[in-house]
RNA sequence: GCCAAUAUAGCUCAGCUGGUAGAGCAACGGUUUCGUAAACCGUAGGCCAGGGGUUCGAGUCCCCUUAUUGGCUCCA
């Protein structure tokens, strides 16, 4: 007998070779059917697992995620599956699981169809209909890639070669489908009851574009068809609070077929950009920035010294004047280097820290454009701080302060990202270290998690990045906090210090929004388009209910600009509910309805985007209210 | 840039296997002066993304270009 002891911390006596499926029944039947897999002591394993010895177990189910993992995986076998009955000559890729779903990416000649997806749904149904059972085994190295050899699957062959030389190879069979994988798996293909595939999509054979294109499906699936409806539904509403419908409209921002990921930006759109600029000023003044402005074009020797020329040519744009060579530029550092450079600082001086709204254009790949979230020109709210070895900590663990102050201002969920050094970089190893040691001090500091991004730092030093969510949850690095030894170096920076020497300053760049285009495209998907009274670009808009009202809203509608409020106002010849389900559908946060009474008692009739029907208000109260909300910010 | 799909009026979309472009909303003109999410009648609006081809005839079929969308790669 074995002693199995289970997540709510009882045990219980089992015999030996007992499986995870056999236990999950024991304890109810419900459970056994919603058991997708289990856990042995944290290694997530099939039902049909044996355990031999004493053990923890989890029965994980499809609420759980990593149960959810391995009924997506079996997702896709069975995917595979459908696709090799109807495509024999297909090859197999990789098809895992993924945060929402499973994809499958598969080699063929022949591109896929949309009606091809819906006969592989098809063949789906069926394989799911047969009830086949998966099975795990094992076979030696070598016996694997010939029997992969055989089949003609080369892309097998390649991840088993990849494998450790110690590792077990495993495969899964489902009837007449074996596939090599790791699994865990659910038991059978009839416990995949509800899928759809959602998409094509190209991808290149281990992500790297020097290899070939594969074909990769998207699917997802879930136990129960409710669940399926669910999600799509969730789907159709994230896609109504897409910031490019939204932008429309709105009315705030709009790109044109003349300049490809250039946005141009509408009165309304502009009022949030001001609003978020006075605001972002307002801080760093508190924080003790000073702001500066640089010029968007500057020549080619000034980024050829900033290596710019060696590490960012690709996404750069070049021009020329009086045949002088010149880059626009992609980033703002070269700038600030050279206000850095116009004096002397003594180490009393420093920390320095140089603010800069920068507009910078960078040549984006045409298919990576995507509304205002990537675009090829952007305005940086950048800032490069200037300092003493000793000042690196507090300086950036002031800047993870400043962000999270920013981000909570709006209500964002973020998670944190450290970046290493990549293949294409400046400066010495011992540079690096350094510097990725100070970043994890200052995020160890603040007690903050973060994940670690191997390779993905800047040419000229590791980063902290902070990633905001879209409507469908994908995420966008904005703010980004990057240290920085070589800049100083090729630049020739110094400051006096205390022993009258010249020393070598360094120095961080950092952003909060990240690119202000990108901090409004999250920030209408996150509010979907109701904005909070402070940002909304239209506060109040009166409707007047007959023209007599006219004059009445037109002295209102002049005090309350007075007073700094934006208001518009709908005179049209049109009944209330016209007006109110116009101005809803723009999302004002106040509907001010004035009428014969409103003008005969001098008050004003309120509705609130959020609250409905206030009812009838004096003027001064409603304007104490809005002024309130305005100040709080939503909060 | 690569793979795939898409492109018809300001917006959302019809237009079947080729026979000469249509709706709703918006705009404009009129009627209606109305109390909390869509009044009524009328008018105008399109080089069917651009270019080339096949055909007696192309919005519909083919090719190229551009842009967009979903991915891949890349990144704020």
């Amino acid at each position: 007998m074995i002693n199995i002891t289970l997540k709510d911390g009882t045990s219980k006596q089992y015999p030996k070779g007992i499986t995870v499926g056999e236990v999950a029944k024991d304890i109810s039947r419900g459970l056994f059917r919603a058991a997708v897999a289990g856990k042995l002591d944290g290694e997530t394993v099939d039902l049909m697992q044996p355990i031999n010895n004493d053990v923890q177990l989890n029965i994980l189910t499809f609420d759980d995620i990593e149960g959810k993992k391995a009924f997506w995986h079996t997702s896709s076998h069975i995917m595979a599956q459908a696709v090799q009955r109807l495509f024999p000559d297909i090859k197999l890729a990789i098809g895992p699981s993924i945060d929402n779903g499973f994809y499958y990416d598969f080699d063929t000649d022949r591109p896929f169809t949309p009606e091809d997806l819906e006969a592989i749904e098809a063949e789906m149904t069926k394989i799911v209909k047969e009830d086949l059972e998966l099975e795990r085994f094992e076979m030696p190295r070598q016996e694997a890639i010939d029997s992969m050899a055989e089949k003609g699957e080369s892309y097998k062959i390649e991840l088993i070669e990849d494998l450790p030389e110690d590792s077990v190879i495993s495969f899964y069979r489902q009837g007449e489908f074996v596939d090599l994988c790791a699994g865990p798996h659910v038991s059978s293909t009839g416990k995949v009851k509800a899928f759809k595939l959602l998409s094509l999509a190209g991808a290149y054979w281990r992500g790297d574009e020097k290899n070939k294109m594969l074909q990769r499906i998207y699917g997802v699936a879930f136990p129960k068809k409710g669940q399926l409806d669910e999600y799509l539904n969730r789907l159709e509403e994230a896609k109504k609070r897409d910031h490019r419908k939204l932008g429309r409209e709105l009315d705030l921002f709009s790109i044109h077929e003349e300049g490809p990921g250039f946005p141009f930006f509408h009165p309304k759109g502009m009022v949030i950009r001001n609003i978020l600029e006075d605001f972002w000023r307002k801080e760093h003044v508190k924080r003790g920035y000073e702001e500066i402005k640089t010029p968007i074009i500057l020549n080619q020797d000034l980024w050829v010294r900033s290596g710019h020329w060696d590490h960012y040519q690709e996404n750069m744009y070049f021009t020329n004047i009086d045949d002088g060579d010149y880059a626009i530029k992609p980033m703002n550092c070269p700038g600030s280097m050279i206000l850095y450079k116009r004096k002397m600082y003594s180490y009393r001086d420093l920390p320095l820290r140089i603010a800069e709204l920068g507009l910078v254009h960078r040549h984006e790949l045409s298919g990576a454009l995507h509304g205002l979230m990537r675009v090829r020109c952007f305005t940086q709210d950048d800032a490069h701080i200037f300092m003493l070895p000793e000042h690196i900590k507090d300086e950036i663990v002031g800047v993870i302060d400043l962000v999270d102050y920013f981000y909570k201002q709006f209500g964002f969920n973020y998670h944190v990202e450290l970046s290493t050094k990549p293949e294409k970089a400046m400066g010495s190893d011992e540079d690096w270290d350094l510097a990725i040691s100070a970043l994890k001090e200052a995020l160890e500091e603040k007690n903050m998690e973060y994940i670690i991004n191997e390779g993905d730092g800047a040419f000229y030093g590791p980063k902290i990045d902070f990633h905001l969510e879209d409507s469908i949850g994908r995420t966008w690095q904005c703010g980004t906090i990057q240290l920085d030894f070589q800049m100083p170096e090729r630049f020739d920076l110094t400051y006096i210090g205390a022993d009258g020497d010249k020393h070598r300053p360094v120095m961080i760049h950092r952003v909060v929004f990240g690119s202000i285009e990108r901090f409004i495209g999250i920030l209408i998907e996150h509010y979907a388009g109701a904005f909070p009274t402070w940002l909304a670009p239209v506060q109040v808009r009166f409707l007047s209910i007959t023209d007599r009202s006219n004059q009445y809203i037109q002295k209102l509608a002049r005090e309350f600009e007075d007073l700094g409020i934006r208001v518009e106002t709908d005179l049209r010849n049109e009944k209330i509910g016209y007006k109110i389900r116009e101005a809803r559908l723009q999302r004002i946060p106040y509907m001010l309805i004035i009428g014969d009474k409103e003008v005969e008692s001098q008050q004003i009739a309120v509705r609130s985007r959020d609250e409905g029907d206030l009812g009838l208000m004096e003027v001064e109260d409603f304007i104490d209210r809005i002024k309130k909300e305005i100040k709080q910010k939503g909060q």
